[in-house]
DNA sequence: GTCCCTTTGTGAACCGGTGCACAAAGCGGG
DNA sequence: CCCGCTTTGTGCACCGGTTCACAAAGGGAC
């Protein structure tokens, strides 16, 4: 899932700290419209499904912020995580593929509040180019580099179906973006320096039936499938 | 061939391996398609989009499922991926709540094709109940003990609002249920025993702008920003 | 059967991340 | 100012996972 993420060195802040940051900022966030000054690393802990010495940890890479026998300022540890993070900035993102998801991604709320903005929806299919989703209009595939460039765009989700994914990736790339949210469920080849994030839908449930399936074994007893192949099989 | 059967395939197959095992299985259908019957490891690592050694070992934990000199059989080894992850079987599949992203999710054929049928879509709000999405019902979440009963639902998609969640997953996990796929941006509470995976769109973004920011850092000559807090910030 | 070539399966070193446990540090009370 | 309580920050042991490198195994040629 992870390509190329940095070996963070210079503030040298470790991926799986970096995945987690936005856990607490959430669960930060929720505290401050409660009006809570401070909290300790136990209390935050537990609000974001972590474990308190693992978050004590990964706070210590941003620095030292807390204050001991206190706990952590709200506030401020809200605008630090949010400044490592890089959400003190406005960034735009441009969605291309606008069928289902893509429309829903359009219109999930939960991510334009913090620092993105969506900046461009795009498509190839001249049924939907021009339709007004989100307060946005969709344009043309074909205006995908103009786009980029005019508008600033440095992330890109795509949305599209998994056919054309590698080459709106090809194109999005070679127009300077090097950040990609991936939902099509291909693996997509990019150069050093880009980063890739997947979201796989049909991977999670899978991943969901094998523990079930292992569960419902163990209750049966665990009795032994067989293992061979089965006389007629077509797939 | 046998030989080596209980020792690996019998207890554990490590979480990274499952992981994974979608992945190969997604690029040994494209294989069969394209009619190829023996394929090596290190073709198969490259369509996955890993190294050979990783994908060596994560078969191995399945068996002794290759011929060296040849490689593996492409259908004998989608067979006992497909076999390992329980996609030999039917999964029922309820979505709850039926936003834009239920509405997508719910057309998103791409998982429906393995193993897995959407039995149910589900939700609170009586505008949308009895919309019929992707050939089915939207029926109400009051029903959903009862569907969930009925239709012998094992794994349940959560796509409802981040406020709702935690009380759908109460009751789903009380229904029996004990698999959850979370869209939803809360940390949920759930019993030992019960399997949660989560998708979460907005943190996705957030760890791409860490690397993005931090690869401008570094072409900006990695200028020092301010440390401390601003002197008036209001949140 | 023997030799050579290819590719698997795996022992072992290595690496990043986790969790424990505790010393250091700050605060409030007397 | 000192004491005792709380909570941070971190050294260290541990663990799962990755990668390397190679012996073992199979196939084909002759």
């Amino acid at each position: 899932m992870i390509r190329r993420l940095s070996q963070a060195r210079e503030r040298g802040i470790p991926e799986a700290t970096v995945a987690r940051l936005p856990l607490y900022l959430r669960a930060l966030n929720g505290m401050a419209e409660r009006a809570l000054a401070t909290v300790s690393s136990e209390d935050l802990a537990v609000a974001a499904g972590v474990n308190s010495a693992k978050l004590r940890k990964d706070l210590s890479h941003l620095g030292s912020y807390g204050t001991r026998g206190v706990g952590y300022d709200v506030e401020y540890l809200i605008y630090q995580i949010s400044r490592e993070l890089g959400l003190t900035q406005d960034w735009a993102v441009a969605i291309v593929g606008v069928g289902n998801l893509g429309r829903a991604l359009a219109n999930y709320g939960g991510f334009v509040s913090r620092g993105f903005r969506i900046a461009a929806l795009l498509d190839a299919d001249p049924e939907v180019v021009g339709d007004r989703i989100a307060g946005l209009n969709v344009e043309h595939i074909d205006e995908l580099e103009t786009v980029i460039e005019r508008r600033g765009v440095s992330i890109v989700v795509l949305a599209t179906p998994a056919a054309a994914a590698q080459r709106v990736a090809d194109r999005v790339i070679a127009a300077g973006v090097t950040s990609i949210l991936n939902f099509a469920p291909v693996v997509l080849a990019v150069p050093e320096g880009v980063d890739i994030r997947k979201v796989d839908l049909s991977i999670e449930l899978q991943i969901l039936a094998f523990h079930e399936q292992r569960k419902a074994d163990r209750m049966t007893g665990g009795t032994a499938m067989a293992e061979e192949w089965p006389e007629a099989v077509d797939l």
